[in-house]
DNA sequence: ATGTCCGTAACCTACGGA
């Protein structure tokens, strides 16, 4: 089986070339970020001509997230408890229980949307305890967070910022403390296994990125290859996101 | 690093968010 995740950066504007990445990939199960789409502006038919099922959440302007499946699709959740927002989604795809997450930004150190994310981090850990960690689960989606100073172009430049303090690694760290791995995939090029680069100033061909877009999987899915996707993030108008694709194996 | 891109509201431009 084959899994990914990826912020699209509105899935409106996205759509054709989502289409032909769905095409030339071919996952299974996929994890969709910032579709920015209200659910009558999804493109489920789009998709179901691919052989996708799709769960959606989304109120058009801002976040949105879905998971599609080409393996079979239970809904199982579309809100994390007391956070409305549309970020958080989960459906089983075939074997898999798969969740997409959008963790919010947090904009900056001295912003309340920074403290919203800590909460929604912990709300998030919390949540998993309606899973076993022995059955087969796969949280992926974009975290804004970078797990280590390896995982951003150069730490000096972060300095006073979100992504890398130490209470938002902690917020991630206790996700994977609880049964979960995270996924380490290769780099699509170069040493670093970047899935965002900033739009601006040249981020994308200097490699100037950063990891914060992650697949954690249970001790019952056997993981094969994985790498970035850094082909979607080339030529005219990509997302400032890269995909990760991830073989599985399920195990038992 | 602050060089771009997204959607929206309200109008062909400005703004919030990332």
């Amino acid at each position: 089986m084959r899994i990914a995740t990826w912020n699209v950066n509105s899935i409106g504007a996205r759509l054709p070339r989502l289409l032909d990445w769905l095409e030339q990939r071919s996952p299974d199960a996929v994890a969709l970020q910032e579709t920015k789409c209200t659910d009558g502006a999804f493109p489920y038919a789009d998709l179901s001509r691919l052989g996708y099922e799709a769960l959606h959440v989304g109120d058009g302007r801002w976040n949105g997230v879905a998971v599609l499946s080409k393996v079979g699709l239970e809904p199982l959740a579309t809100e994390l408890p007391g956070h409305p927002e549309p970020r958080f989604a989960r459906a089983r795809c075939g074997p898999l229980s798969v969740t997409s997450v959008y963790v919010p930004n947090g904009r900056s150190l001295d912003d309340p949307h920074y403290l919203y994310k800590l909460d929604w981090l912990a709300t998030l850990r919390r949540t998993l305890d309606e899973q076993d960690p022995a059955d087969p689960i796969a949280v992926m989606g974009d975290f804004n967070v970078a797990l280590t100073d390896a995982d951003v172009w150069n730490i000096k430049a972060f300095a006073g910022s979100t992504h890398v303090t130490p209470a938002e690694r902690q917020g991630v760290q206790h996700l994977l403390d609880w049964g979960l791995t995270d996924v380490r995939a290769r780099p699509g090029k170069g040493d670093h296994p970047f899935t965002y680069w900033d739009y601006r100033a040249g981020m994308f061909h200097k490699d100037f990125g950063m990891r914060i877009d992650y697949v954690l999987t249970s001790r019952t899915v056997e993981v094969g290859d994985a790498y970035v996707d850094r082909e979607a993030r080339k030529g005219k108008g990509p997302s400032d996101h890269a995909p990760v694709l991830v073989e599985v194996s399920i195990e038992g």
